[in-house]
DNA sequence: TCGTGCAATGTAAGCGTTTACATTGCTAAA
DNA sequence: TTTAGCAATGTAAACGCTTACATTGCACGA
C-alpha cells in the first residue's frame, strides 16, 4: 500500500491512523489530551509502521534535547567515574541523557569542551571545581545553559554547587593527626594551579597547622601529577628531604597508594616509622595493605543530588541552590600516634 | 543598530555581512569554498554576534548528530571506565561527542538504553558483549545505526567486534596453573547467563583442564555478583566447600581482591597455601597485597581502537571490520607451584 | 573583441516536529 | 429547543540550518 521508502515520519503515521499530525503529536506527548479511541488507533500505526520520532527535528521544535553534559577530568578516576555513574543513573530516571567531555586535567581543554558540549545542545552542565575564566560563565549565560558545579563547596562562592569543603574536611584530619602526637608534618599535593579542590586541601593542613600551634612554613610541601607512580616517587623525594616527617599526607588516594608502595620498598613501616594519610576514600583505600586511613566522600551521593538539582531546573524551573555534603574521617591502618 | 531579541541566527550573521545565508554556511562548514575576503567578513560577524549553531537545526537539515553512543554496564567498573576514557577522548579528535548510558549489568535495561541513544539521535553504537536479541540488531539496522562490540572477540561471530578472545586468555592462564601442579581447581565467576565473556573465561579454564587431563567437572565453580564483598564471601564458601583446591581463579580483579582479603581473614598464606589469580590487570591488582597475577587486557586500546573504527564509519564509510586484541599474562605474587 | 569556463555567491526548497489558533460536535444547563 | 462551554481534533506556521541549482562576473585564450 504505502511507496514511501525511507523510515517513517509523524505525516506517514497521522496518515495511517487517519488523523492529523497534530493529534499524534498529541498522542505521544501528552496522551490525555486525546481521546482513547484515538490512542489505540494512533499506537497501532506508530508500531506498524515502526515509528520513531525524529531527534533533530524535536530539538528545533521544541529547543530542547533531554541531554546533560558532563565536563570532567577523567573517567580513569574512579571518584569521578563513581560519582558520573550515579548521575548518570538519576539523569535516567528523569529522562535524561548523558553528555561525557573529559579535560585530563587541563583547563584550556574544558574551555573548548564547554563550547562543544553546548553547541552538542546540552541542556545544562556539570563542571568540576569553582575554579574558572569568568568569561566562559557569560558564555555559558548567553547560550542560556545552567551549570552546576560538583565535587567542591564552598560558602563563599556565589555559584551553585554540590560538594563537600575540602579545607574543612583536610584540616580536620589534620587536626587529628597533629593531636597524635605528629609535628613534622609533609604533603603530597596535586596540583593546584588548575585544581582548585588540591588548593582548598592544602589549605586545610596549613590551617589546621596555625591552629595547633605549628608553624605552617614547617609543612613539606610537593606537588606531582595523579597516579601511583607518581605518589611512589614523590614519597621517596620527601623521605630523601629529610624533613623528619612523621605524617604524609596525599592529595587523593591514589598518590597515597603510591607512596605506601614506596614506603615498604624503603623498608618503613607504616604506620609505625611514618604514617600515610589519603583522600577520597575509593576502593583501593580499603585494598592496599596496609588499609589506608582517609577522608571519606559521598561521591555517588554528589552525583544523584547533581542530577536531581539540574533535572529539577530544566522540567521545573526550580533555581539551582547549593548543597554542602559531608565528608568523614575514615581511621584504617596508616596512620598511627608517633612514639613519645 | 539590530532590534532582533534572543540568540542570533544564521541569518542574522548572513545580514551583518551582507552574504547570504549559503555563504556564511559554507564558511562554516567548507571554509575552502569562500573567498579570503568572505570568510573574514563573516568570521568578524560571527564572532561580533557571538553567533553558535543551532545545534537541532543542523541535525535536522543534515541528519547527523556527531554523537557517538556508548551503553556499558558501568563506569564503576575500572575497566569499563578507562576504556572509555580512551573511547572519548579518541572520539574527540575526530569531532564525535561520546553519548553515555550504562545497564549495571542488566540486560533488560540494555535494550532499553539502545533505544534511547538511538532516539536521542546516536549516529553509532558501542556494545559490549556479543549476546543479545537479535530483534535489537534488527532494529538497529531499520534505524540506520552501527553498531560495533566491544569487550569481547569470538572468531565466530557473525557482527563486528574489537576486544579479546577471553576464552583463549583464560585458557592459556589455566594451563600456566595447572603446569605449576596445581591438580584440584576452583573458580569464583561473575553470572554467566547475563555476560558471555564470563562465560568464556569459564569454559577457558574448561579447556585447560581437559587438555591436561584433568576432569573438568572438577572444577569447583561459584558465581556471585561484582564487588570486593563479593568475591571475599565467595572466596569463604570455596575454602568451606573443602574441596581441597589450591588455586582459585576470579572471574575478575575486583572479586580476586576480595578473595585475598578473606584469605587473609582466614589465615591462609597466599600463595603459599593458596593461589589465586584475577583477570582484567587495573589498578586494584598492582596494589593489592601480595600483588595480584592476573591477565593484562588492553582496555584503552580497546576504547581507541573501538573509535577509530566508528569514526571512519561514520565519516569515510569505511565499514566496520573486527579487530582482536592481545592478553597478556602478569604474574606477580599470588600464583606459585604446588608444594610437592 | 568575444566567448568559454570556472570560482564565488545567491535563491529557495526542504528537513519533521510542535503548538497557537481555528473548527467541530457534543453535553448539559436554561 | 436553544446555546454556552468544553473536549477532541485539524490547519498551518515556525523552528534555523544545508544544499541543489541558478546566477554573476572575471580571467583567459582565440
Amino acid at each position: 500500500m504505502r511507496i514511501k521508502n525511507g523510515t517513517p515520519t509523524l505525516h506517514d503515521v497521522a496518515f495511517a491512523a487517519n488523523v492529523s499530525t497534530a493529534t499524534v503529536s498529541r498522542c505521544l506527548n501528552f496522551p490525555d489530551k486525546v481521546s482513547a479511541a484515538t490512542r489505540q488507533k494512533v499506537s497501532a500505526a506508530i508500531s506498524e509502521l515502526g515509528y520513531l520520532p525524529n531527534f533533530g527535528a524535536k530539538v528545533m521544535a521544541t529547543n530542547r534535547t533531554n541531554t546533560i553534559g558532563a565536563i570532567i577530568p577523567t573517567m580513569e578516576n574512579a571518584i569521578f567515574a563513581r560519582g558520573l555513574q550515579a548521575f548518570q543513573e538519576e539523569l535516567l530516571l528523569h529522562g535524561f541523557t548523558l553528555l561525557v567531555a573529559s579535560t585530563s586535567y587541563r583547563p584550556e581543554i574544558e574551555q573548548e569542551q564547554i563550547r562543544a558540549l553546548v553547541a552538542r545542545g546540552a541542556d545544562a552542565l556539570l563542571l568540576i571545581g569553582h575554579e574558572r575564566d569568568p568569561e566562559i560563565y557569560r558564555f555559558l549565560e548567553n547560550q542560556g545553559v545552567a551549570a552546576l558545579t560538583a565535587w567542591a563547596y564552598n560558602s563563599q562562592a556565589e555559584r551553585p554547587s554540590v560538594g563537600f569543603d575540602n579545607r574543612a574536611a583536610m584540616r580536620e584530619m589534620a587536626i587529628k593527626v597533629i593531636e597524635m602526637g605528629h609535628r613534622k608534618l609533609a604533603l603530597i599535593s596535586a596540583q593546584r594551579s588548575t585544581n582548585d579542590r588540591a588548593q582548598a586541601r592544602h589549605f586545610g593542613i596549613l590551617d589546621a597547622m596555625a591552629e595547633n600551634g605549628l608553624d605552617p612554613n614547617d609543612l613539606y610541601m610537593l606537588e606531582t601529577t595523579y597516579g601511583i607512580e607518581e605518589g611512589a616517587q614523590a614519597f621517596k623525594q620527601v623521605m630523601a628531604a629529610n624533613t623528619g616527617a612523621t605524617a604524609v599526607f596525599c592529595g587523593n588516594d591514589v598518590l597515597a597508594v603510591g607512596a605506601l608502595r614506596s614506603a615498604r620498598e624503603l623498608n618503613l613501616n607504616v604506620p609505625k616509622d611514618v604514617s600515610i594519610i589519603g583522600f577520597d576514600d575509593i576502593e583501593l583505600a580499603q585494598v592496599a595493605y596496609p588499609a589506608l586511613t582517609t577522608v571519606h566522600v559521598p561521591h555517588r551521593e554528589m552525583g544523584v543530588f547533581a542530577a536531581q538539582a539540574l533535572a529539577n531546573l530544566i522540567k521545573e524551573g526550580i533555581a539551582l541552590k547549593s548543597i554542602p555534603l559531608k565528608t568523614k574521617l575514615v581511621f584504617r591502618d596508616t596512620l598511627a600516634a608517633v612514639a613519645p
